[in-house]
DNA sequence: GATGAAAACTTTATAAG
DNA sequence: CTTATAAAGTTTTCATC
């Protein structure tokens, strides 16, 4: 079931949700130069397969009350892998928390999150952050302009 | 025409949207406790004040050949307005580009990319990130794993 | 791959309680 | 807000070339 490769229709099917996930079968295989009954198949197959993983709603940070973003990386004082899991998991349930990586290098986390000013952020890091147990340093990068922002893009 | 505030339903909107944002009117009304014709309504409000920005396909990274996701800081040599907004407007027209931002602190540029492998990386680094001008220092973190991803949580 | 057709469902608008 | 209506359009399946 996944032994095809991608073909150049394929692809642009993909740009084009990727664009509008709320495009019609018929406007999309206009889009992409093939006949609605295809379309439909190649799409159906990109979901099952996996290149498709969902359909989301892209929301306005700022209107919702959280227009600044902070990058904050993090040590823990131990790396066995219970602790490292445990605060992973202790982030990402964080409402604030948009995004939980663990990395290679100087850090163990990088963390990022959606806060309403400084207040806000102070906020997160004494109520939240703070009290999570293992940390034994960490480092705030406040964002100042977003210039892009988004999915992979769809290789040539 | 943005005037009122949000209130419970159209959270639970604007949360249904971002968890499947190729929800039909009729499932997503049932969903928020509502008729079709409101929530029709309301959704269309949603779309026209700007706290949905538009939806999208969440495409599969691994699959489309670019598994790894590597941060990368920069800072340039100099930082006038030109240089600062000319090296980003570069970074953001790169297709292994997921993220762009300007920062505080220690550096000026905080980039995200996804790449296949070293390898790929190496390409990267060599043929796109050097080719720019004004870099003068930058450093690189790859990850290992991520834990979460996605856009803001719907405050309560 | 293209076409066509049919049933079920969705979208969009409008009117009335 | 709800219910109801209705035309236009979309989705989905399926058979055929």
């Amino acid at each position: 079931m996944e032994i095809r490769p991608l073909d150049d229709i394929d692809r642009r099917i993909l740009r084009s949700l990727q664009r509008d996930g709320r495009l019609g079968n018929n406007h999309l295989a206009e889009e992409v130069g093939l006949s609605p009954s295809p379309c439909w198949q190649r799409t159906r197959r990109l979901e099952a397969e996996g290149y498709i993983k969902g359909y989301t709603a892209v929301l306005d940070q700022e209107k919702l009350g959280a227009p600044e973003t902070v990058i904050i990386e993090v040590t823990l004082n131990r790396h066995d892998d219970a602790v490292l899991e445990t605060f992973g998991r202790a982030m990402a349930e964080l409402p604030e928390v948009l995004e939980v990586y663990l990395t290679t290098g100087e850090y163990d986390y990088y963390i990022k999150v959606a806060v309403d000013g400084t207040r806000g952020y102070e906020e997160f890091l004494r109520h939240k952050l703070y009290r999570v147990p293992g940390i034994q340093h960490s480092r705030s990068t406040f964002t100042l302009r977003c210039l892009k922002q988004g999915g992979i893009s769809v290789p040539a």
